[in-house]
DNA sequence: CGCTTCGTTGACGTCTATCAATTCATGTGG
DNA sequence: CCACATGAATTGATAGACGTCAACGAAGCG
């Protein structure tokens, strides 16, 4: 699986361009990184609370989500992470889970070993600085949805998932964000969105009545991009996407956060 | 204001030395970071959604949240932060802030330069892996806080809440988790727990009844820490206090890990 | 003393949950 | 090709949690 496994990892450093710039040296260095590219059938977990990993996920194909668990047995998503995420990066640092990861629909996942990663991370201080912040940026998504829960109606909070979902995918070359694949049923959505998968149901013929989108088999079709925008108030600037990549570099003086194009 | 600003940095870096085990020298490079103490009154915002900062904002006095805020005016706060917390750290690798940082009660902070915290994370990779590690536990908290809000009510939300403040001040020496400060109205706290202040009022009075803690005038008495953690099924394992510090030590050299309390 | 902020209460409305079927799609085996 | 099992989507009826609106009381403060 040789091939699938460079094809993650170069698109685990896709998104680190994004937002880092890395020199040449420093991008073969993540693209040498290895590790088993293993299959997990949907709703198995990837990882499980109290478990200590020495590998990181690195998702290759399908849909991963980190979740909590209540006592009885509800869940909570808090986050879905797409072909190129590394869904427990910060596991380097701290290896000890309190929560779940699970495959949402059929995917593989690339395990790298800790080793690895900290060696680059020693390396080259900059490839550390640029996890650092792929983990604010994960992050910031999870503050996002707390203000998507706490303050939002059912209708809002389905449609910013959605929105969210479409710019990452967009964002991450999986397809553009008008249509793309989204592989949940409507229980799996309910454990994203805080509502009971009958709610769910209802609040997507809602959505749907008002042409804003159809969702049918795991797959979403946006039909006015600028009204669901409005209904989720999605502002994309907490997924930073925009700003040119950052790296912190030495100058004649002293040391400075540069933008790099 | 010299020894307030000490004090600040000695428990900024006591939070790190929880998680994170430093040489004597990384930790004396952390206390030599100088900044300008700055009181801020309640209710005034530290930082502003789309702002890019310079400087890192350690929390001295007080008390300090972050929240994200609706096109409404509806506010959700997604984190708190105490004294010894530094509020927005991950700004050192992202510096423009698409969320607010807010002065909860009267507080103090301590602006702490980028550039000098640069210097110390390409100097001292063990200090950049520590801030990483910091940046990870709050995203921690962060998706424990989804959890809340999308899958408990309004008295487990409220329980869990004051079950994290307790916990943390205790182990920032801030006080006994059974009878600590915590300044914020019942409307504050509202837009903490995603309910309306007419709601936490109720629901403040119906925990009251229950006998499991008193809040008044931004006072916590605990009566029943047990019940309190089963009513809010508080797991502290998210906060990330209970294992050993970690440190990163490069294959074939020997540095050796130091625990200091 | 009057102003302002905060806490409290009551009546009422609505959003979402709950419970229980039913339909629909898909796949399997006879 | 049909009988059957399974998981997902859908629907209806009802209940409950929380929100909304409006008012009042208590406490701090210039």
């Amino acid at each position: 699986m040789e091939t699938s496994q460079n094809a993650a990892l170069s698109a685990f450093l896709r998104r680190l361009l994004i937002r880092s710039a890395l020199t040449l040296e420093e991008q073969q260095a993540i693209l040498s990184l290895t590790g088993e590219r293993e299959p997990v059938p949907a709703r198995i977990d990837v990882v499980s609370p109290g478990e200590t990993v020495d590998t990181s996920c690195l998702v290759s194909k399908g849909l991963v989500a980190r979740y909590d668990q209540m006592l009885d047995g509800q869940r909570q998503v808090t986050s879905y992470y797409i072909p190129g995420d590394m869904c427990d990066l910060h596991s380097v640092v701290v290896p000890k889970a309190s929560w779940s990861i699970t495959a949402v629909s059929q995917s593989s996942v690339v395990r790298i070993p800790h080793r690895q990663l900290r060696t680059l991370c020693l390396d080259y201080p900059s490839i550390a600085l640029a996890f650092w912040r792929d983990g604010t940026v994960d992050a910031s998504i999870f503050a996002k949805w707390v203000g998507n829960l706490g303050r939002k109606n059912a209708k809002a909070r389905i449609a910013h998932i959605i929105c969210e979902m479409g710019t990452r995918m967009e964002a991450a070359g999986l397809g553009p964000r008008m249509s793309f694949e989204f592989n949940v049923t409507q229980e799996q959505l309910s454990d994203a969105s805080g509502l009971t998968p009958v709610h769910v149901n209802r609040t997507l013929q809602d959505i749907r009545g008002d042409g804003l989108l159809t969702f049918s088999k795991g797959h979403v079709e946006v039909k006015n991009w600028d009204a669901l925008v409005s209904v989720a108030e999605f502002d994309p600037a907490y997924l930073m996407l925009a700003s040119p990549p950052h790296r912190v570099v030495a100058t004649g003086r002293g040391l400075e956060a540069v933008h790099v194009r």
